[in-house]
DNA sequence: GCCACTTTTAATCATTTGATTAAAAGTTTT
DNA sequence: AAAACTTTTAATCAAATGATTAAAAGTGGC
């Protein structure tokens, strides 16, 4: 039942602006985006953005925290189940962050971009990072392979994983891949990186 | 000996714009960038822009293509080397790579944000990867490998080498890298990614 | 030293942009 | 239905920004 309004909108007027803000800020980035831009995208008067969330900074560092938070969120879990293995870590890692990235591929981009632009406002706020080093995933590595350096190892994890997003607009601009070819490449990559990233762990 | 002026200073006016205007524009990214911020960078006034380049943009539009060619430009000779073994071809890249990225380490994030922000603009304008997908490093590879997908182990190389640039300023502003630190794990990189490019080769 | 040409400067423009304001419209409380 | 509060609108502001202009300063050829 409704709880203050006669008529409850199944989508507030706030939730309209934070789901423009999002589509805009993702697409443009923070600096190339004007206010008007997310009033029009979201079919709404320009002064109630500030009427709401109070400046365009206020706006853009709720829709950066709900993105960072996107893509290392579902690593946590998966890299912290103290019931797998090390290689089942590798695989539900690899399959669950492309199948998030398929849907989201502007998302590593934006995020490194952002930071890039503004580190300071960032500065401590991204645990995601620190919760990935402190992790059971981590201490497995250790204990099967002293002589690598986590640091290493992950980065060369998310590299596989996030870098052909990352990539995407200059492939597809030099014209080397379609739409749809890089679709089912990441489908394909869903068993490829665990298979690499095994070999890795194998090196002598 | 000099060829118009009486005294050909050292470094000219419009050589003068251009460097500050690499060195903002890496910095801030094209839409963050004022021209202003050029002209002050440069010790010049703002008119001169103008009257040099014309516009932000044309300014922009040259020092991207100088970017574009920094960043991929090493890759070609050495990928294209009808002399060297694949291995070979995997070691040089990778060092030579990251020895250049190392003394450019936003490199890599300023060219593909740009190129992402404006698709449009760089539509077949960017031939170096292209020429990497038909260098005699895609032969060599398919003929040692024809099971494996060349796009993928290029964009798998690519990765290793380029993310943790990309990733830097995440993992520096989660706190679990000083830039010291980041410094000699890619002192270190140089030879791993070499030896991890070649485990993948043996996967069967 | 004068003339044509290039380079540089200071001042100014027209737009764009983030934000505010005051009033109108809508809703809830009494 | 009157009063009190919230939400929305239209109009407007001040600052920032890319660009232009007209005049001044500098340079080389004669």
């Amino acid at each position: 039942m409704p709880k203050k309004k006669t008529v409850e909108p199944d989508i507030t007027t706030e939730e309209k602006i934070k789901e423009a803000a999002r589509k805009v800020f993702l697409q443009k980035g923070y600096a190339a985006t004007r206010t008007r831009d997310i009033a029009e995208e979201a079919g709404l008067n320009l002064a109630l953005l500030n009427y709401y969330f109070r400046s365009k900074e206020k706006l853009f560092e709720i829709v950066m925290m709900e993105k960072v938070q996107k893509l290392f969120g579902v690593l946590a879990p998966i890299l912290n189940d103290n019931s797998t293995s090390l290689e089942k870590k590798i695989e539900l890692a690899a399959t669950n962050h492309i199948g998030m990235l398929m849907e989201n591929p502007d998302l590593p981009l934006f995020v490194m971009s952002e930071i890039r632009n503004n580190p300071e406002r960032f500065a401590g706020k991204i645990q995601a990072v620190k919760l990935i080093q402190e992790s059971h995933f981590v201490k497995q590595l250790k204990e099967k392979r002293p002589d690598i350096n986590p640091l290493h190892f992950v980065i060369s994890l998310l590299g596989m994983v996030l870098f052909p997003f990352i990539a995407k607009p200059v492939l597809q601009e030099a014209g080397s891949l379609s739409v749809k070819g890089f679709q089912s490449m990441m489908e394909e990559r869903k068993a490829l990186v665990p298979i690499w990233m095994k070999a890795l762990l194998k090196t002598r």
